[in-house]
DNA sequence: CTCCGAT
């Protein structure tokens, strides 16, 4: 029995006291509400902490470089496990379809460039070739080259067509299999390699396979929706929705979309009509549980784009409880999918308490071997940024109007100043940041992708997934605190396999920096100007603290490891985790490289940290520069 | 004093 929206407290539960009972909207303001910042504190390493072993892991797991030869042992070991071959038919209704028929239409002349897919016009396919990929956890499912080596259903099939994804990108290649096959999934990819369809087709696949769900039942409807993406921003749960609709165009899988500054009576509407997967934004989400218009029992797949951010500290109380205390059903009885372009360790460690027997898969992003994205850094001290920026700018006016600029800057405040003084000065520029009101930013984002202001001023709200073609230039105005923030912000650039510059401004308040983003730089074969260099050395142990989730083995000269994450169940490396380490990985590493070392505080040689791939029963192909080159870049 | 995410 799920979460109990009507009944008294406790008893329906059974077990689950601490769920907090529903509170009707006309008595929400009394002190009781809001339960979700208080009363549930979470201490988040307990539960990591009294994870059992991880005995099942060790048996598979590969890494791929270069060639997409795949080792024949592993193919004939493992077959093809999970593939199901249910007949069925995807029954739609004509209204629905009708409406979603025009969207498409729409979508598609939209679409012509988008990165997303993968197959599309445009896409240099020659890049995909040599994109190191690794898969570790236990009997991995074999990748496909082509979609339908798979049974994903004729409507889906035909979607897939209609997109003119004529073949998978890497990490579709990789992580449709995995999906298909119903196992859980930590996935380590760029948003513009295809990840939203990587998690969307098994999804659609698999709910055509095990029935839509009956329509609108009575009068009134709870809505259970299968499946739930859950995604950081707005903009980017619009943008998964639009491509989510695409995919299940005409096959009767009902997409709904729910998140905040809109309204909230349309989207229960929707929801109403009937709901199949559901994408949100998390605050939204919780309240409509709340309201008891949506209930989470029903799902069987979770996928979490974005993840790392989704569980870093702003979120991850609120993620834990939709996750864990709202009704949805435990891992192992539901799949979880988490896709992100960085996966600090410290997030894998909270994120497996969400999924089971997990695979954790690994791809490079497109063109990381040839640096499409080329950085700059500019020593320019924060009293100089604007006549920096002006200079720029105006060196880069003449470009046609496709040619797009984001400016990243700290703070809100920020954003809207530097906005400001750019219009003064006769530059087409807007801000987008979250104090402003839903209509303003997707007013400021059309704009900008229209090119009617082809410089966007942004705050991290948009540096996290958005899908924006035609950015040809990503500047630091602000560097981040965190580098992976910084990985994630020039991504809007080099995407579509077009090239991209990204030009960062770094002053004395960056220091904390240097040394990540030497490391970073010289992993994607970007010329390190050499005051950089000092600093990066003469701050290596001054300014150790830093981002929120730094990396560990800081001294390991991290060759192999940064920008690719690697799978935490395998780093050895981590002397940090002494303590942790031992106790709870327990059998996991059977038949490991590593076996009988000890690991409590054991330190491998930097060399070896990263490769390895998968306990026992691992195997690697490609050479270690490969995949070494840095992933997601 | 970040940022984002509900009313």
């Amino acid at each position: 029995m799920s979460w109990d929206f009507t009944g008294g407290r406790g008893g329906a539960g059974g077990g689950r006291a601490r769920l907090p009972s529903y509170v009707p909207p006309h008595l929400r303001n009394a002190p009781v509400a809001n339960p979700y910042n208080a009363a549930y504190g979470y201490s988040p390493y307990s539960a990591v902490y009294n994870a059992p072993g991880y005995g099942q892991y060790g048996g598979g797991g590969y890494v791929l470089g270069g060639q997409q030869d795949f080792a024949p042992r592993g193919r004939g070991r493992r077959g093809r496990g999970g593939q199901r071959r249910n007949e069925y038919e995807s029954s739609s209704s004509p209204s629905f379809a009708d409406a979603i028929a025009e969207k498409f239409d729409e979508l598609e002349v939209l679409g012509e460039e988008e990165a997303a897919g993968g197959g599309g016009g445009g896409i240099n396919f020659e890049a995909y070739d040599d994109i190191p990929v690794k898969a570790t956890g236990s009997e991995v499912p074999p990748p496909v080259e082509r979609f339908d080596e798979i049974d994903l259903g004729e409507g889906l099939m035909q979607n897939i067509r209609r997109c003119k994804y004529s073949k998978p990108t890497p990490v579709q290649k990789h992580a449709i299999p995995i999906a298909v096959a119903g196992r859980d999934l930590m996935a380590c990819a760029q948003t513009g390699s295809g990840k939203t369809a990587a998690f969307c087709f098994p999804i659609i696949s698999t709910i055509l396979k095990n029935g839509l769900n009956s329509g609108p039942g009575g009068t009134r409807t709870v809505a259970q929706p299968s499946a739930l993406i859950l995604s950081p921003t707005r903009e980017l749960s619009c943008q998964i929705h639009e491509e989510a609709k695409k995919f299940a165009f005409k096959t009767g899988v009902r997409i709904v979309v729910a998140y905040g500054g809109a309204s909230i009576q349309q989207q229960l509407y929707n929801l109403e009509k009937g709901v199949d997967i559901l994408v949100a934004t998390p605050g939204r989400l919780a309240d409509m549980i709340d309201r008891g218009r949506v209930s989470l029992k029903m799902i069987k797949h979770l996928a979490l784009d974005e993840a790392d951010r989704m569980l870093d500290m702003g979120f991850e109380p609120q993620i834990r409880k939709i996750v864990q205390q709202m009704g949805m059903p435990p891992p192992g009885q539901r799949q979880t999918m988490l896709f992100s372009a960085t996966f600090p360790d410290e997030i894998q460690r909270l994120a497996s308490d969400f999924l089971k027997d997990y695979i954790f898969l690994s791809v490079g992003r497109v063109g990381s071997s040839t640096g499409l994205i080329s950085q700059k850094i500019e020593l320019v001290q924060d009293m100089d940024k604007r006549s920096h920026i002006m200079k720029l700018l105006h060196g880069q006016k003449a470009n046609g109007k496709r040619d797009l600029t984001l400016v990243f800057t700290e703070t809100k405040k920020g954003a809207d100043a530097l906005e400001y003084y750019l219009s003064m000065s006769g530059l087409p520029a807007i801000a987008i940041h979250g104090d402003k009101v839903q209509m303003e930013r997707e007013r400021a984002l059309r704009s900008f992708k229209a090119g009617v202001t082809p410089i966007l001023v942004a705050t991290d709200v948009a540096s996290r997934g958005l899908d924006i073609p035609n950015v040809s230039h990503v500047i630091n105005f602000d560097l981040p605190k965190d580098i992976d923030d910084y990985v994630h912000r020039i991504g809007r650039t080099g995407r579509a396999g077009k090239s991209g510059l990204a030009t960062a401004f770094f002053s004395d308040q960056n220091m904390s920096l240097a040394k990540p983003l030497v490391e970073l730089m010289k992993e994607s074969n970007q010329e390190v100007p050499p005051w950089l260099n000092e600093y990066a050395k003469n701050s290596s142990n001054i300014y150790s603290g830093g981002g929120r989730y730094r990396r560990y083995g800081g001294g390991g000269g991290g060759g192999s490891r940064h920008g690719g994450y690697d799978d935490y169940r395998n780093d050895y490396s981590g002397g940090g985790y002494g303590g942790y380490g031992g106790a709870s990985y327990g059998g996991y590493d059977s038949g490991s490289y590593y076996g009988d070392n000890g690991y409590g505080g054991y330190a491998a040689p930097p060399a070896w940290s990263g490769l390895g791939g998968g306990g026992g029963g691992g195997y690697e192909l490609g050479t270690e520069a490969v995949v070494a080159s840095g992933w997601d870049m």
